[in-house]
DNA sequence: GCCTGATATTTCACCAGCGAACTATTAGCC
DNA sequence: GGCTAATAGTTCGCTGGTGAAATATCAGGC
């Protein structure tokens, strides 16, 4: 019994009814945007799913990878914030998990003593080198989908919409 | 300082330089599932800001509409969770604060007293036909970079996704 | 009619994330 | 040097969402 199918027909249909007792609803866009929640959540669950094992959930494990992927595998907290898409306070929880597993280290900036400077340890790199690969399968799995040009054209199109929304959502933004 | 580019930016570099430490990284995917979430989450963000004025969150807001749009204005919690992608416990909390502003009424099968009929009020009709039209003009805004062509493209692809991962994410699932 | 198992909903205890207020430090200005 | 404003993090209290257990009802076999 699929979920996602159900909801999916659930929207047009329910687009179609609205649309009809309220005029000028905006169809394609109402679409767009619910099918794109829709989607974002059922891979985000998914994703979760994998990393529980770990004892992980998906922001933690990006702000992780964030420290990982860097030039010299720090980052102060606001970096990370701004990287991983996170809030100030949330981010401090992250690091208080991510610190009590030693997966990463805490110490303070010696230039600016406000700052906390994050560092990914040697057991964090041995962590995401080991726990990495073994996602691999199902998210190759999840787009097996789409073709080569598919894959191209929609991420076009979501890179596209991503940096026009940009200023929308923050709007004293100058770019 | 646009904070979705600054994101979209680290992702691009991240997976580069990932991909050059455990080779393997299905690059393309987990492009796309980074850019899929965190436009959804931007596009979620921007919507509940909207909904806040009218005390809602996305999901009640879903819940709602999915009784405006049904055919008869009622539904089951257990259909509204299947419709609304939504998990029974989170449905109760849904209903007790939709029925507390008297946007719906509860009461009881008759056929099945195990099931609960939910069911939009009048004054919950009246609430959606006024606070519906003045969300339009921005879920326009944010879908304004896209032409027709790529609108509708769009639209297939995520919905082609939407369908494929489907089973995916409910093993025992039998389409 | 009664027992067993399934189904619909609710309750409970918990986790993740958020805004607002607080602390510590820095920078600018006189 | 000292006052003010800005910045980096953290703490606190609250909301939204979840899994597991509890409750109530139904369906089937006997």
């Amino acid at each position: 019994m699929p979920r996602i199918k159900t909801c999916v027909e659930a929207i047009y249909e329910g687009v179609g009814r609205v649309n009809s007792r309220i005029p000028g609803l905006p169809v394609s866009e109402v679409l767009l945007v619910r099918l794109l929640m829709l989607t974002a959540g059922a891979l985000l669950r998914e994703f979760e799913d994998k990393l529980k094992p770990y004892g992980l959930n998906d922001s933690d494990f990006r702000t992780l990878m964030m420290l990982y992927s860097s030039e010299d595998g720090t980052g102060t907290p606001g970096e990370l914030c701004l990287l991983a898409d996170q809030k100030p306070t949330n981010m401090t929880r992250i690091a208080n998990a991510l610190a009590k597993r030693d997966l990463i280290s805490r110490s303070h900036a010696t230039h600016d003593r406000r700052q906390v400077v994050l560092r990914i340890t040697p057991a964090g790199r041995r962590f995401v080198a080991k726990m990495l690969p073994p996602m691999f399968p199902s998210l190759v799995e999840s787009f097996a989908c789409f073709s080569a040009a598919e894959r191209k054209t929609f991420e076009r199109l979501l890179k596209k919409l991503a940096l026009h929304i940009d200023p929308l959502v923050d709007p004293d933004a100058t770019s």
